[in-house]
DNA sequence: CTCTTATGGTCAAGCAGCTTGACCAATTCG
DNA sequence: CGAATTGGTCAAGCTGCTTGACCATAAGAG
């Protein structure tokens, strides 16, 4: 492959994720979850399971441990998530989401999945599912990195 | 397709563009261009062609002017870009990469072809092509926006 | 069991990149 | 011509992040 054809493809790549984001962020603000920013979706992605402390956070957003304290600490003012004491080190605080922040999470989806529904018209079904894949395997599993 | 597919979908583009961004201006700096961030990256997207104001680049940045010019202040100050009259606008100023500009852009071509040869490993030569295929059909033309 | 070291978390101050607001020069249009 | 628009900069302010210092708990060495 060539190098242009390289630099293509990475523009389209950051071009696609760029509107994307903001689809999102869009949608995600349209139904009435106010106050965020697209960096707090990834955040989510790393409580959904089973909550996350603090720096498990911050590496998982490749920011310092600060950076993620303060994002919790406005998360949690604005009820998405809760502090609750670790069940295993006194030190350790567990980050939580509540109730209010899985409907956010919820809303997220929707908005991905109508930001994503276009494409079906371009790429039919199947080109989704094929693009789905790719990506899939091209994708990292370590930090997210959301600061260009 | 289910909500969480499209968000699994979401979320490996992001990875994905978030990885690449990082290795793209790892790549750059290893190749001795200092003092640069990926959204000059981007500014150079817009005026590689012809040059472009600061107005034209704020646009395709999706910030304000003043931001813009002072992104183009900075390149400037580094020796990527130059500011000439412009020929038709006594006005605008003509912002144009320097031939120092145009190896910078040479090496984020070399960085972008260096971060996406692993990914033939594992789509294949005609998956990557097919990626690309996808991505820019999906890709919006219209303003980059670095910020998430 | 203590002493040292590592780890989870917060407080405080500073910085970098962006925004809003005001303003000037040149252009365009009535 | 005069009014409104457009390209650009200067100045001040905000926000999210960083570095640096610090405390409390935990884990390991002796």
């Amino acid at each position: 492959m060539e190098n242009s054809e390289a630099l293509a493809l990475s523009a389209a790549l950051l071009a696609a994720a760029g509107d994307l984001t903001q689809r999102i962020h869009a949608g995600v603000l349209a139904r009435g979850f106010e106050g965020l920013r697209p960096a707090h979706g990834f955040a989510f992605a790393r409580l959904a399971p089973d909550g996350a402390t603090v720096t498990d956070l911050a590496a998982h957003l490749g920011v310092t441990k600060q950076a993620a304290s303060q994002l919790v600490e406005e998360l949690a003012r604005k009820g998405y998530v809760e502090r609750r004491p670790h069940p295993e080190d006194a030190r350790a605080r567990l980050v939580v989401m509540t109730e209010r922040g899985w409907a956010c999470a919820r809303a997220a989806e929707e908005a991905a999945a109508e930001a994503v529904r276009p494409w079906a018209a371009l790429l039919g079904e199947q080109g989704v599912r094929h693009l789905r894949t790719a990506l899939l395997a091209v994708a990292p599993g370590g930090p997210v990195r959301p600061t260009w």
